[in-house]
RNA sequence: GCCCCGGUAGUGUAGCUCGGCCCAGCAUCUCGGACUUUCGAUCCGACGACCCGGGUUCAAAUCCCGGCCGGGGCACCA
């Protein structure tokens, strides 16, 4: 088949397995609601949706609400939060399904295969089956009990006789399995949590791997792509397909992803949004799609960077570097530009020919069609008398000399006298001159400006003035602060906030 | 302890199924240079890899064996 060459599509993908024993391509993407996802499952989710419209096939959220356990819980924001990162990836929801609302499928199912003997009723105790079945291959008394006991039992974990851990369904993969991890596991247990959705209506659960082994085959699944932590869950569910028959769904699985320049901890996101000490879920320290989308990264650089990384089963160390660098290309020419200083240091201008009294920079230099930005030197119209002042950045003016020739950026070349205050002393207007003397051309801002906090990926706050056209801009403007990065806004009232994107 | 998977430049990836066109392609990073009134963009260039050892073969990154290294599973979590 003749590929295209196009350098802005992503890398070529493989493709999915065994497609001529199905008649569409069906995929489903199951997070679990515990909070916002984040740049960790933006793999998951740009994987299931690429596939599933390279196929013009069916995508299927479900929300993999089962109970969980004390350190995994279902949090009922997250539902919200988990469609809008996919709103803001672009990915399209054919159908959505809710796990919570299935459990009557999963006991008919666990039923039958009580009574086909392919499961049983285990109430032996979890750490000694663990120590003395699992770990030496032998069958504990629970797996010879009668089809006829075990559902008087599967009813005892229905009425509530049996509390929670006293018993749990256990699904024959084979005591005598090579690999321990497969033998005998548990598909249903007793929980009394309360959920979210479904209140203590339940209060038995179906296992991870369970549910799939029955909704991939109602759901209609075709293809699964996973993470590579749920192989094992894979052999099982491929059991439970075989009991029945079923066609099985391909199963692909890709390794874990690790950022060298970001720490994911959901929990930890969630423990400092509730206290206050983040933000909030756009807060950029909980890596969270809402809070990429508040610095601006466009969902395609995200989209391309996960699609490079192929299908690979390896687990991964990457950089954002790689999203940023994509970030850049998309979206360099949108952006606006604008000086912005951090700590201004104030420095008297003198010598100024009457006639500059506002600087023209261009708002996009790779464009000058769309117009400059004027920088007017003398706001204080009423009091001529008053000194021309501008901010300089403390970071540049430590490195100037009494004698240094210097040029403010879009405006003229000055002679640094450092002193308090520093003074700047009109030499050239032309760019050739400084360029002569090899002196820096640095940015700066006048007396007016504006005052502005940009949002660090760290956290923190770098908070400083910028150039008064900075007042017009809209909420949502990708801009970039010339010799600073690149950052969105995403409030202004007396102050512009912008979130810092990359350099 | 048992089981599974994987090892291509700093990082990520292509190639490995069907050995030769691979003295290994691409991206990113880094470093030079050009250009530019930004530490942005653009252009040019450079650096840099098939984990090791055997074997099969006319020929191996690709197949086989051993070793080493790395990751994961062994929850009544997802």
């Amino acid at each position: 088949m003749e590929q295209p060459e196009d350098e802005h599509e992503p890398k070529e993908m493989p493709e999915l397995p065994n497609l001529d024993k199905w008649d569409r391509v069906v995929m489903r993407m199951a997070p679990f609601p515990s909070g916002p996802l984040h740049i960790g499952n933006a793999r998951m989710v740009i994987l299931n949706d690429y596939y599933v419209k390279r196929y013009d096939g069916e995508l299927i959220l479900v929300f993999d609400d089962t109970i969980g356990s004390d350190e995994k819980q279902v949090e009922p924001e997250a539902f919200d939060l988990i469609r809008e990162g996919l709103d803001y990836l672009g990915v399209n929801v054919d159908r959505t399904v809710y796990k919570s609302d299935r459990l009557e499928l999963f006991y008919r199912y666990a039923v039958d295969l009580i009574k086909r003997e392919e499961a049983y009723v285990c109430d032996c105790d979890p750490s000694v089956w663990r120590n003395e079945h699992k770990v030496k291959g032998k069958a504990c008394a629970c797996r010879r009990l009668s089809v006829e006991e075990n559902l008087k039992r599967w009813e005892m974990m229905l009425d509530g006789t049996y509390p929670e851990k006293g018993a749990a369904v256990r699904l024959k993969t084979g005591m005598d399995d090579p690999d321990p991890a497969m033998r005998d596991h548990v598909i249903l247990r007793i929980s009394e949590t309360d959920h979210p959705r479904v209140g203590t209506k339940y209060r038995v659960w179906p296992l991870l791997e369970y549910s799939w082994g029955i909704d991939d085959h109602e759901l209609g699944i075709t293809h699964i792509i996973r993470g590579k932590d749920l192989v094992k869950e894979g052999k099982i569910e491929q059991h439970i397909w075989s009991i029945y028959g079923w066609k099985h769904p391909e199963l692909l699985y890709y390794g874990r992803l690790k950022f060298q320049d970001a720490t994911l901890s959901k929990s930890k996101s969630r423990q400092e949004v509730l206290s206050g000490a983040y933000t909030g879920w756009d807060d950029p320290r909980t890596w969270s799609l809402q809070s990429l989308e508040r610095r601006g990264i466009h969902a395609d650089a995200l989209r391309k960077a996960m699609l490079d990384l192929g299908l690979s089963i390896v687990d991964i160390s990457i950089s954002m570097k790689p999203v940023y660098a994509e970030n850049r290309s998309l979206r360099d020419e949108e952006a606006p530009r604008f000086f912005f200083v951090e700590e201004p240091v104030w420095s008297h201008l003198q010598g100024l020919p009457p006639d500059l009294d506002t600087a023209h920079a261009p708002v996009h230099p790779d464009f000058p069609q769309r117009g400059v930005r004027n920088i007017p030197l003398y706001p204080k119209k009423l009091n001529p008398e008053a000194p021309v002042i501008v901010g300089l950045p403390e970071r540049d003016y430590e490195g100037f000399k009494s004698g240094d020739l210097i040029r403010l950026k879009d405006l003229a070349n000055f002679v640094v006298e450092r002193g308090d205050p520093p003074t700047l002393q009109y030499d050239s207007k032309s760019v050739e001159e400084v360029r002569e003397a090899d002196g820096p051309i640095i940015h700066w801002i006048p007396e007016n400006s504006v005052p502005t906090e940009i949002v660090l990926i760290d956290g923190s706050i770098a908070s400083g003035l910028g150039e008064p056209d900075l007042r017009s801009v809209e909420v949502g403007t990708f801009l970039q602060f010339e010799r600073f990065g690149f950052g969105r806004v995403y409030e202004k009232d007396e102050i512009v906030r912008v979130a810092f994107a990359h350099k």
